[in-house]
DNA sequence: AACCGGATCGTCT
DNA sequence: GACGATCCGGTTG
């Protein structure tokens, strides 16, 4: 019989709720052809984001230039930048309008290990190399202009195979990383347990509020 | 192993 | 003008 694992996700996997699609990406295998080469990688770690229900999700507030993708058909690629240095990258669930996506937070690099390593120098065990999910989208060479791809295209420059999904027993759920408020209630993050590139734990680190904000330092920074 | 701060800029208020 | 869906290197235990 033919190999199942090796099959396109279609469209429809996407088109459901993002909190059914999300543990459903564990153990899928995301490829992306670029000129240089190609990374296959088999995620470990996502997170789900329900668009304006949900206060951590970029949708909360509405439309805006950033978030576009989100609002659109399902199956495509949601890139963000943040921390002035870092991408990250979603795949949007959900009918059209429905603005939902799964953030892409870690993985196990299948195939095209060498052009990973080039990407992320600083890596020094494989596991290492698509463990968050900046280092993701580094180890698979994705920035901004990746933005809207199509994931169930032609499979250029992105495509999900289906992967060998864990035993169920294996799957395990959090609340998600770097939310706080209402949204940090649900557990909406799921990773594969015991895998070696699922991102270590971090409590929610309570940001210092700057009580008293008399003479606060410059904030052109000088030098 | 755990904690801390710096880097760096787009996005929204 | 403030703050991130973060990572990295240094320091401390």
């Amino acid at each position: 019989m033919p190999e199942q694992t090796d099959q396109p996700l279609g469209r429809a996997f996407f088109d459901r709720h993002v909190a059914e699609v999300a543990p459903d990406l564990l153990g899928r295998v995301l490829v992306c052809t670029l000129p240089e080469g190609t990374v296959t990688l088999r995620l470990t770690e996502v997170e789900a984001y329900n668009g304006r229900d949900d206060p951590g999700s970029h949708a909360y507030r509405g439309r805006t230039p950033r978030n576009e993708v989100m609002f659109g058909p399902p199956g495509h690629v949601y890139v963000y930048f943040t921390y002035g240095m870092h991408f990250c990258m979603n795949l949007v669930t959900g009918r059209e309008g429905h603005s939902s996506a799964v953030l892409l937070r870690a993985g196990e690099v299948l195939d095209g290990v060498d052009l990973a390593r080039q990407r992320r120098t600083t890596a020094r065990k494989d596991h290492e190399l698509a463990q968050g999910p900046a280092r993701l989208t580094m180890a698979i060479g994705v920035d901004r202009a990746f933005n809207g791809a199509d994931a169930c295209g032609d499979g250029i420059p992105f495509r999900v195979l289906a992967g060998t999904p864990p035993d169920p027993a294996l799957i395990r759920t959090g609340p998600r990383t770097g939310v706080s408020g209402a949204g940090a209630t649900t557990s909406w993050r799921f990773w594969i347990d015991g895998d070696p590139s699922v991102s270590p734990y971090r409590a929610h680190v309570p940001k210092r509020k700057p009580s008293g904000a008399s003479g606060n330092a410059a904030t052109h920074a000088g030098s």
